[in-house]
DNA sequence: TAATAGTTTGATCTTTTGGTCAAAATTAAA
DNA sequence: TTTAATTTTGACCAAAAGATCAAACTATTA
């Protein structure tokens, strides 16, 4: 498909407008307007807005959770898992600053929605089983406490690296955090993070 | 007001609605039949859909900003601050499962709107400089290292506190976490997260 | 109790928005 | 170069959704 062929000046319309603004906020008005192009023309390649949406849904989770995945899939150890982890998956999100608010909106207006895709895309090797794994072998080693819980650790993690780009908007108000600001925060973050959540599981003294 | 009158009653369908579904989201229809009224009456009492909307998100962010300043202001030291900060901020959301969402969403859509409601409800007493007093007082004491920053405590006691609710959908579909479960793994983290934290602040050794 | 003010409703209007369609323009094929 | 297929457009349609309004109903009070 060529560069500048219609579908894909849509494609990427849409994808910005739906990640910025959710289904029932995106116009399709605005989609045509921002790809430069007529709003029948958007009927003609994607019939209706819904599947038009479920494109831009399945290229967004398409580019998002294998990669995610991937990041926990490593024949290392717990630590190194951890740190290649923040770095990764930070990385990832900075390539794609809107992810996060799309799939927390979708989450909520629509739950079976991802949570098929996610059936579909991490199936045997889902990130909290893969977790686990590690976890044991860390505790068999005794370099980290017994009580430690993979759900737990992992929304932690997630939440640590994800939370940052919801809250991007009051960020760049509150402080006055401009890009290149946001950009040095997260890039301390990606070094920070891991010492912070393994020294949480590190054995008391 | 009385309990059951149609404002109450409107007032209470409106929130609801508007913070599970978004402004765009969310219908007037809707609401009327949640409230069990006329549409009409929606109208008689708030002129339009901005206005109903501009009473909810009033209503929101008035329950949820003071108290989470008050929670910030307090002579203890920091440590103790922090200890408190999850307790309590883990249970408002507890009581207001949904304002995470909302505001997040709202955060993004007009985040001028968040903005100049922040500026108000925080005036002088920032969380931010609330912190950043206790953090002085507390390298000067040797209590904690001398890099720690007040932007990124903050950004990871709200990451950690809130995004278990803005993922609460997913978790629910995951690992079958029932409401129960999800309370007790709340429970859990008012305890986990302070420590969590408080380690990530020690100077090392 | 009669009159007035306030409340509630159903019908209806208007605007917004997703979607269709036939015609024009462009490209590809014969 | 003519013909056929494909792409693009503008005009229009229909459904959805917010908003209005007069009439009915209820409560207040003179």
């Amino acid at each position: 498909m060529k560069e500048d062929s219609p579908e894909k000046k849509i494609l990427e319309a849409a994808k910005f407008v739906f990640s910025k603004k959710g289904y029932s906020g995106a116009r399709m008005q605005e989609i045509a307007d921002k790809a430069g192009i007529n709003k029948s023309l958007l009927h003609y390649y994607f019939r209706s807005k819904e599947k038009l949406y479920d494109h831009i849904f399945t290229e967004l989770t398409n580019e998002f959770f294998p990669d995610f995945n991937k990041i926990l899939v490593s024949d290392s150890n717990l630590f190194k898992v951890i740190e290649v982890f923040f770095d990764n998956h930070i990385s990832l999100l900075q390539k794609n600053k809107n992810i996060p608010i799309f799939i927390i909106s979708e989450l909520n207006n629509n739950p079976e929605k991802i949570y098929k895709k996610m059936l579909g895309d991490f199936a045997e090797n889902s990130p909290v089983a893969l977790l686990k794994v590690k976890i044991k072998e860390g505790i068999a080693q005794g370099l980290i406490r017994e009580d430690v819980n993979e759900i737990n650790l992992l929304i932690n993690m997630l939440s640590l690296s994800i939370f940052p780009f919801l809250s991007a908007p009051m960020l760049k108000l509150v402080s006055g955090f401009s890009e290149e600001k946001f950009t040095l925060l997260l890039e301390q973050r990606k070094k920070e993070l891991p010492k912070l959540i393994i020294k949480s599981l590190l054995p008391d003294k």
